[in-house]
DNA sequence: TGGTGGCGTTAACGGCGATACGTCCTACAG
DNA sequence: CTGTAGGACGTATCGCCGTTAACGCCACCA
């Protein structure tokens, strides 16, 4: 094995272990049964391992997930990544504080392919007309609520008596501040559509921008078309 | 000034100003023209001079916001608590910080203040038959949601563009799933008003628990609303 | 064969949280 | 007023941590 995943694997087996979701390199480095230096040779810093610690954890996760993802629903899709965003912080308590909770000044990685992929269910939803909202400004509430629940769920585990009904509860409030209901509405109004329709054509033509307009303004076109789904 | 509030001014000082949201006790006991020892005899820990410095500056906080704070509209409270948590980590980041994520053993006492504020007016809510769940549900859906959009905006400020407005949004999320609207029900359905007379009527009994129900009666009394309230 | 550059170790530095111990100031009995 | 006891304070120190300088080893290439 790797010099490099074998430190890794040390970290992530200590990470995991400490109850105190703090790690020590020279803990690590005997774990590893290397000296210090080579940690530091492989990852400049304590902060690049943990960050690269949390990356290797996530991907972990993010394996066994990607298999059979898309459904035909992309809300059901939403509502599924929710529940395992929450799974994941439950089962990974001290990779999850790492990824969003203390001052690692860049960002693990993990963090935005998570909100990639939020995106990307998101812009699903807006093609499918199921979103009354541009897909940046629906992932920006989804993630501080779904982090919020995992992470309050995580750090004051004492308060939530029922952790399921809790994170089902907000999901929906979210959900339903974010989509249109399942069922098509039979008349479409004459009001209130223009931000669902504003936000499936934006999807649509983020999907496929083979279309006549140049690039900057397909681009205006974009930002105007959030703000008319975001009005 | 007595030397405990001296440490503890020098410790939300150089607090406030750390840029790593961490403070070293040398710094404080040097700040503060004191020994080592009398800090650990003051506070016995790290963790407990910093539990002391949250809880004072929360204090602080709350003393400007005590005045004239009950409205007449309840449901109007809430947003207006919603708003003062989001600015109060916007303006303290280090301060909620530490509130929030980390590892302290002992929750600050000022989160356990802040739950309760958050629980009383939900159950002014309640009483004006304005909640939709339980008081005791509603705080455990406000909260992560809103502790949350407050945690996201300190530690991802770029993702941010408008947090105004992500803030609002989730927030009339929220509301809109724990409270019902504004104007009342003009025919009051058979259906589907369980719940907000369960969350009232159990408002009013907390309130004024003189009863002719014994005291666990009363108790189990509440326990059943809370259940059809939520249901 | 003699560089040469990655990879590893030993040893050390400075800073941290925490504490043992001597010293000094204060308060009170005579 | 004076002597003494007790508690508060500062000095020096310990052990742990993150980090790095200096050096040794070994495979590869001309």
């Amino acid at each position: 094995m790797d010099t490099r995943t074998r430190i890794l694997h040390a970290a992530a087996d200590l990470l995991a272990r400490s109850p105190e979701a703090d790690v020590s390199t020279r803990a690590v480095c005997e774990a590893a049964g290397v000296g210090a230096p080579v940690l530091y040779r492989q990852f400049g810093d304590k902060e690049g391992l943990l960050s690269a610690v949390v990356d290797f954890g996530f991907e972990q996760y993010l394996a066994g997930k990607r298999a059979a993802k898309p459904s035909n629903d992309p809300v059901r899709d939403l509502r599924d990544g929710w529940n395992n965003h929450v799974a994941f912080a439950l089962e990974n308590p001290n990779f999850y504080r790492l990824m969003y909770s203390p001052g690692l000044s860049a960002p693990p990685g993990a963090a935005a392919e998570a909100h990639g992929l939020l995106l990307a269910v998101l812009e699903r939803c807006a093609a499918a007309g199921r979103l009354r909202v541009s897909p940046e400004l629906a992932a920006q509430m989804v993630m501080p609520a779904n982090a919020g629940v995992a992470l309050l769920l995580i750090t004051r585990p004492a308060i939530y008596s029922d952790a399921a009904e809790v994170s089902a509860r907000v999901r929906e409030a979210i959900v339903t501040a974010v989509t249109t209901p399942d069922e098509p509405p039979r008349t479409p109004r004459p009001d209130g559509e223009v931000s669902v329709l504003a936000a499936s054509l934006g999807a649509v033509l983020r999907a496929a921008p083979a279309s006549p307009l140049s690039g900057t303004e397909t681009a205006l076109l974009l930002e105007w078309l959030a703000r008319l789904a975001d009005a």
